[in-house]
DNA sequence: GGGACACTAGGTAATTCTACGCAGGGCCGG
DNA sequence: CCGGCCCTGCGTAGAATTACCTAGTGTCCC
């Protein structure tokens, strides 16, 4: 079994490279230290398996894996992260990763995942399944959020990101060139649709959902 | 001179070690996953230079350091982190680390970061040196921040958690068995004292600070 | 006892927001 | 080409907030 490690820290690459050469069927054919070396390096060498880091400058991870993927290598990719962040996850196993193995990871899981993916089947830490199964439940509350978002118009949506930055509905329509009772109509129906029942609500509402546009930092 | 290494990822250890021996001048005495096992080895092994990373399961590399200061150990303490976050290095700093390096530093970092500790200098990443005068900034900005909120009298603070909640004056009166008026009062003193202009700053400060006490979650 | 401060409450007025309804013009898909 | 949706604008009325102000009570400290 052939495999390349790619992580933007020397020290990890070392420290892979021990563990997984301790197994006499494994031969570390080469290391990258960026995303673009390891495309590079996967062209020269063409290995049974890519471990590769999600952090890394330049392309990361993900990237790399949907390059790869594109260009319809067959090569395994198990991903190796510091953090089980569900959010990388499913991006991952949606760009084609064959695994999902965390830092905290024992030579022995290591060794075992690379040996899981090299016999075509997929691996992910326990861990890692787990805080799928609990992102799901949030993902699913998060869209309820969004889609009331889609319920309201574009000018809606401008206003709504005024108000919940504390202008007046006078401001406002100064701003957008409108009057500020049409602002007060869009300010209603937003309010409606998403069932806020205040200024504070919206504000907290807008925050959460990160949707933001300037940083006016209070104070 | 004789270094003991603390990670809980088996990789990094490994890692860490292949990098270390390979100046002549250095022997890697023993390795450790967690912090009271590191706290262990510091006794039993008595090394020269201890290369610790901040997170770890149990004790973390913040405690160990602090312990070991307090039971007056003079061996060098070497912090190893994988972010540059300030919080970690000041707090790394008061509690008596040597010096602050980054895991994404080359070989030639590390072994040099070593040294330098072990002269009895200090040693720290330039990235590190770089985010904590940022930090500084943005450090004085919140104390001036959390300095009007001590100008807040208990009361005005209550009024203040329930006005970002969305709550209006009446029904704050009611809550706390007081005369809207009197509601009215504390809010303009606080939004005064706090310099807002509007429900909608406030709620960001509110939230921005994490003082709130339920969660509404609205919606 | 006096002074500082917190909590209470009210007056008056202006401004702003909220909640109903109404209506014209533009644009798009059936 | 017509109905539906969106954006626009306005009226009225009431509720709520904001900006000024005064002022009584209680507590704590000098």
């Amino acid at each position: 079994m052939r495999v390349l490690i790619a992580d933007d820290h020397a020290v990890v690459r070392q420290g892979i490279r021990a563990v997984l050469e301790s197994a006499d069927d494994v031969e570390v054919v080469g290391e990258a230290a960026t995303g673009d070396e390891a495309m590079q390096l996967v062209e020269e060498l063409n290995p049974d398996v890519l471990v590769l880091d999600v952090n890394m400058p330049g392309a990361d991870g993900l990237e790399v894996t949907r390059a790869l993927r594109e260009e319809g290598r067959d090569c395994r990719i198990l991903i190796l992260s510091m953090h089980d962040n569900p959010e990388y996850v499913l991006q991952a196993l949606r760009l084609g990763a064959d695994g999902y193995v965390l830092k905290d990871a024992g030579p022995a899981e290591l060794r075992d995942a690379v040996q899981t993916v090299w016999e075509g089947r997929e691996y992910m830490s326990d861990r890692v399944t787990h805080q799928l199964s609990v992102a799901l439940r949030q993902e699913l509350e998060r869209e309820k959020r969004k889609g009331r978002l889609d319920a309201l118009t574009p000018r809606e949506h401008e206003v709504m990101l005024e108000v919940a930055a504390g202008k007046t509905s006078r401001e406002i329509g100064e701003e957008f060139g409108i009057s500020p009772r049409t602002v007060e109509t869009h300010r209603e129906r937003l309010m409606a649709k998403l069932r806020m029942g205040s200024v504070a609500d919206l504000t907290r509402f807008v925050v959460e959902l990160g949707l933001e546009e300037e940083d006016p930092s209070p104070g």
